[in-house]
RNA sequence: GGGCGGUUAGCUCAGUUGGUUAGAGCGCCUGCCUUACAAGCAGGAUGUCGGGGGUUCGAGUCCCUCACUGCCCACCA
């Protein structure tokens, strides 16, 4: 006994096996192809999106995965150099956080630690959990090249961001200064503005009197943060603002402003377009220090700013009654104050979006500090576009041409654009330990900055010894913004790049579009322009970006399509489920619901669904496996042909059928070249749903449903067999179709193919592994349009006969007589293919009749009126109602069609090939009402 | 304040450039342990395509409008 396969259908026992096998015989690494050869292959490489280090899998990384791994088979099976770059990424901010809380545990901290001490410790941590999520993603079969793993803050790739800093640098496109950033006064440093996200709250609106200096009366401002008066270093009114006018140019005094018992702070009133008259009372108070408009105005005004929090907002204002005080403390001390002393004008509730950020849920107090940023609408010293003008070339090019990144779906270039283009400068600082810490020196002597690949060891100006190092560190979205060109050497190591580079793809969800995917675009263009490509001619934009096309997915939600999270409890955990389900039925699951644009309501129902599918695979290879052992002890010779290798030439791997081939074969060859072709339109158009409901489709629809129960008429091993012709060709036809089926399903359930696939070679298979065969092309099968058209005609048939029997009561196992009226095609038809109806519609013999069929017995369709003979009666109500509904609707097409063509206008303006659908589909529709009126009629009243 | 999606069977979703009488899976109902599979087989029921208006010979599909819903962006105190 051969093709050893369980009885049950266990993911757990063969998941793991496979999955270890493929990381441990290395199956998807790929070489640097030698230069000097003439390497024509496609190549198709993809990044993987680093995941945090601190991350675990959840079901957008297994969504993202699945598609990615879908989509990187599939182009391996194609003959294609198949490249996927895993790695992780350092993630600053949030590996900061999570090695803190473990210090806080410990009643440590890192201040305590000290910064040298404090990243050795963030190393140790990553040291120990740090490989979970790609442990994670091996379980999952990802097939990507482990040789080529990266982490963000590995030597290589911290050098290549030390080197492009620098060449920003130098280009004058890094610029340092004091500017109002989004400060986090939890996590003490600046972030980025799309680090922040806005929530709407109820505040409160306040009116507070500011008194002239020169007594002749007051005027009120209104805000919504009145503990930053105490920075205050002006008020501005509108200039056409008639209620103002005449105070411009005088100076107010700054509510308990006074510090150690002085006199409150006098400030100017000045003009500014931004007070807007018809908000509050028209007058706003300026705090240049904490409020970017404010900062504008100063700007404007030449107006001092006055620091007056510090990094963990509170209040910095020594001597002031209100200095140490947290900023919430401080806003009801002075409220407080203010009523006392009369200066508290009005209350009013007054809805605000509040800045919170993103990573601690503080929130976020504009600070003005001083910060790094990238100018991205600069144009370089040395000439040419600005980083954003690049970025937005790429995606938009000019004169209608292909732009050379491609977004699906499409709806997302507008989006990106759109933000492109207003973009502002970029802050690349943070106040962290743990990251690329910022190569530049500031000078104790003449203040100047020297920004530098190797540390020096004076001052790049006056030459000072007395130099320290920057001790800020960048974004991580800066140096994940530079992996499509970092992972594969740069600057050192080109010979990758030149084979790699631009990716082809990237696949991501929208979360992290300007984050990274813009980032991406930037840095790429950037500094790809001025790598010359492999045969030395100068890169153009098109091959400087990053990537050519962005696949960007949906987001998977819970069954009641809520957001899933930690807070609401929802998180469905897909290490969980695939060890409930099956990693192949959880994969196919997201694949089925993966359609562009829609977000994923994630449901177990369906993947038990697809487990059922995975379990229809088991056992029809059980099947399968039991006819060939039958066949071979009946004396054939069963092999499995070897399946065509990924770079073989496209010639046909099935050719011409021999003349004795069944119908049912030839349907099934030619549904088989359908569905491959199905599966190759709908995975070029990222239609995951698509091409999985065609493969399942094809799979248990046709090949399990129909082929399968048809073959066995052919594959009667009994007693009585002797040898034939048409056995062997079916045995042959049915091993070939179902190891290409394997192989048409590989890419979306790697696992389960995998398992059947060495049991079908009986572990002697052609090849490592069936992810290293062809994918089944259209082309490799015959299409037969005969054979589908005959076969169409034969499922009428049985299922309108099935569905007969059910209504008359036929005994499930007994066999019972037909007769048939219809065309002489179709009854050549089913004289020839008897037995078919035989087996699957227990057809005991068929009568031909001359005339036409009706009556309780009868069932028509247009190609056929058909009759059980059997004497028992049926349900005349049952059989009356349901006449009257197929009357019903014949009557509403009938109608339907009638107004159609009875329209001149439609006549004369349709199309011929409609017109003629139509008359032709109003006959057929006629004949069947006719038949059912009759029908009716002759039912017992 | 701008912008972008969604609304189709009880549930989750398809439905390509307008074209004949709108689909799938799950669930539901009925009958079957038919020797690959009860995680199965066979049969069956189910929709005023969110409301209203318009364009067209023809609208789930295009336009307008309303309603509900989700998301993104935004420096109005």
């Amino acid at each position: 006994m051969s093709h050893e396969l369980p009885k049950a259908y266990d993911p757990s026992v063969i998941e793991e096996r496979w999955a270890r096998y493929w990381v441990e015989e290395r199956l998807f690494d790929v070489a640097t192809p030698a230069e000097d050869t003439q390497d024509t292959t496609k190549k198709f490489t993809i990044l993987l999106p680093p995941p945090n280090v601190t991350g675990r899998l959840h079901m957008g990384h297994m969504l993202n995965q699945t598609e990615m791994d879908i989509l990187t088979r599939w182009r391996r099976m194609l003959g294609e150099t198949a490249l996927w770059v895993p790695g992780t990424d350092h993630a600053g901010i949030a590996t900061q956080m999570m090695v803190e809380r473990q210090l806080a545990s410990e009643g440590s901290s890192r201040q305590q630690l000290g910064r040298e001490a404090f990243i050795e410790r963030v190393w140790d941590w990553r040291a120990h959990y740090g490989g979970a999520i790609l442990d994670q993603m091996k379980r999952l079969g990802a097939s990507v090249d482990w040789s080529r793993e990266y982490f963000t803050m590995d030597e290589r790739l911290s050098l290549a961001v030390r080197e492009a800093f620098v060449r920003l640098w130098e280009q004058g496109l890094i610029y340092r200064g004091a500017y109002i950033v989004n400060w986090d006064p939890v996590l003490k440093t600046a972030v980025s503005d799309l680090e922040v996200t806005h929530e709407e709250r109820q505040g409160k609106l306040y009116h507070i009197r500011y008194p002239l200096a020169d007594g002749t009366g007051s005027i009120t401002i209104a805000t919504t943060r009145p503990e930053t008066l105490l920075g205050d270093t002006a008020v501005a009114v509108n200039p056409n603002d008639e209620r103002y006018r005449a105070l411009i140019g005088k100076k107010v005094r700054v509510p308990m402003t006074g510090v150690n018992g002085g006199a409150d702070r006098e400030v100017p009133i000045v003009a500014d377009d931004w007070a807007n008259p018809e908000f509050g009372t028209g007058a706003v108070k300026v705090t240049p220090a904490h409020d970017p408009n404010d900062f504008a105005i100063g700007q404007r005004h030449k107006l001092p700013s006055l620091t007056i929090l510090d990094e963990t907002a509170h209040v910095l204002l020594p001597g002031s009654p209100y200095h140490g005080l947290d900023r919430y403390a401080a806003r009801e001390k002075l409220l407080a104050d203010l009523e006392a002393a009369g200066m508290l004008v009005a209350v009013k509730d007054h809805a605000l979006a509040i800045a919170l950020s993103q990573r601690s849920g503080a929130v976020i107090e504009p600070r003005l500090s001083d910060q790094w940023f990238i100018a991205v609408n600069k144009q370089p010293a040395s000439g040419g576009n600005s980083i954003a003008q690049n970025a937005i070339d790429a995606v938009d090019a000019a004169n209608g041409a292909k732009p050379a990144i491609q977004f699906t779906p499409e709806m997302y270039k507008k989006i990106y654009l759109e933000w492109m283009t207003n973009i502002h400068d970029w802050c690349i600082s943070r106040q962290l330990w743990w990251g690329h810490r910022i190569p530049a020196w500031h000078c104790g002597e003449c203040k100047e900055i020297t920004v530098a690949r190797e540390t020096p060891t004076k001052c790049g100006k006056c030459g000072s010894a007395n130099i320290t190092q920057e001790t800020d560190v960048l974004d991580t979205w800066f140096s994940s913004g530079l992996l499509p060109f970092t992972v594969f050497g740069w600057p050192q190591n080109m010979a990758d790049i030149r084979a790699f580079y631009p990716t082809q793809l990237l696949v991501t969800g929208f979360d992290i579009l300007f984050f990274w995917v813009a980032r991406m675009i930037m840095l790429g263009c950037h500094f790809m322009l001025d790598v010359p490509l492999p045969d030395g001619s100068k890169r153009e934009l098109k091959d400087a970006v990053p990537f050519r096309e962005v696949y960007i997915h949906a987001l998977v939600r819970d069954a009641e399509r809520q957001k899933m999270s930690k807070t609401k409890g929802n998180v469905i955990d897909p290490i969980e489920i695939v060890e409930k389900y099956g990693t192949d039925a959880v994969r196919f699951t997201l694949a089925s619901m993966a359609s562009p644009g829609t977000d994923i309501a994630f449901s177990e129902g369906r993947t038990e669904g697809y487990r059922a599918f995975a379990n229809k695979i088991w056992n029809a290879a059980r099947f399968l496996f039991m006819q060939m052992d039958a066949a071979q002890k009946a004396g054939y010779t069963v092999s499995v042909g070897a399946p065509p290798s990924p770079s073989a030439s496209s010639s046909a791997q099935v050719g011409a059928l021999p003349e004795t081939t069944p119908l049912e074969t030839r349907w099934m060859f030619s549904r088989l070249s359908a569905v491959s072709a199905e599966v190759e339109r709908a995975l070029a158009a990222y239609r995951f749903d698509e091409a999985a409901s065609a493969v399942y489709q094809f799979f248990w629809g046709e090949f399990c449903d129909w082929y399968l129960e048809l073959v066995k008429l052919r594959l009667d091993f009994g007693e009585n067999h002797t040898k034939n012709d048409i056995t062997a060709i079916t045995l042959a036809s049915l091993v070939a179709v179902f190891e290409s089926a394997l192989r048409l399903l590989s890419p979306f359930m790697p696992f389960l193919t995998e398992e059947i696939w060495h049991a079908l070679y009986n572990n002697a298979a052609p090849a490592k592994s069936i992810a290293l065969t062809r994918y089944p092309l259209a082309a490799d099968f015959p299409a037969d349009a005969a054979a589908d058209a005959a076969m169409k005609t034969l499922q009428d048939l049985i299922v309108t006969v099935r569905a007969l029997r059910k209504e008359l009561g036929v005994p499930e196992k007994e066999a019972a007589p037909i007769q048939l009226h219809a065309s002489n095609r179709v009854l050549a038809l089913a004289d020839a293919n008897c037995d078919m109806l035989s087996r699957l519609a227990r057809v005991q013999s068929v009568e031909f009749a001359n005339e036409s069929l009706t009556g309780t017995n009868a069932r028509s369709t247009s190609e056929f009126d058909v009759t059980i003979v059997y004497e028992r009666q049926i349900d005349v109500a049952a059989e009356r109602e349901r006449l009257t509904k197929e009357l019903a609707k014949f009557e509403k097409g009938l109608a339907a069609a009638q107004k159609q063509l009875g329209n001149e206008a439609f006549m004369a303006k349709a199309p011929a090939h409609i017109v003629d659908g139509l008359r032709k589909q109003a006959a057929e529709t006629q004949m069947l009402y006719d038949k059912a009126k009759t029908a009716l009629e002759a039912l017992p009243k």
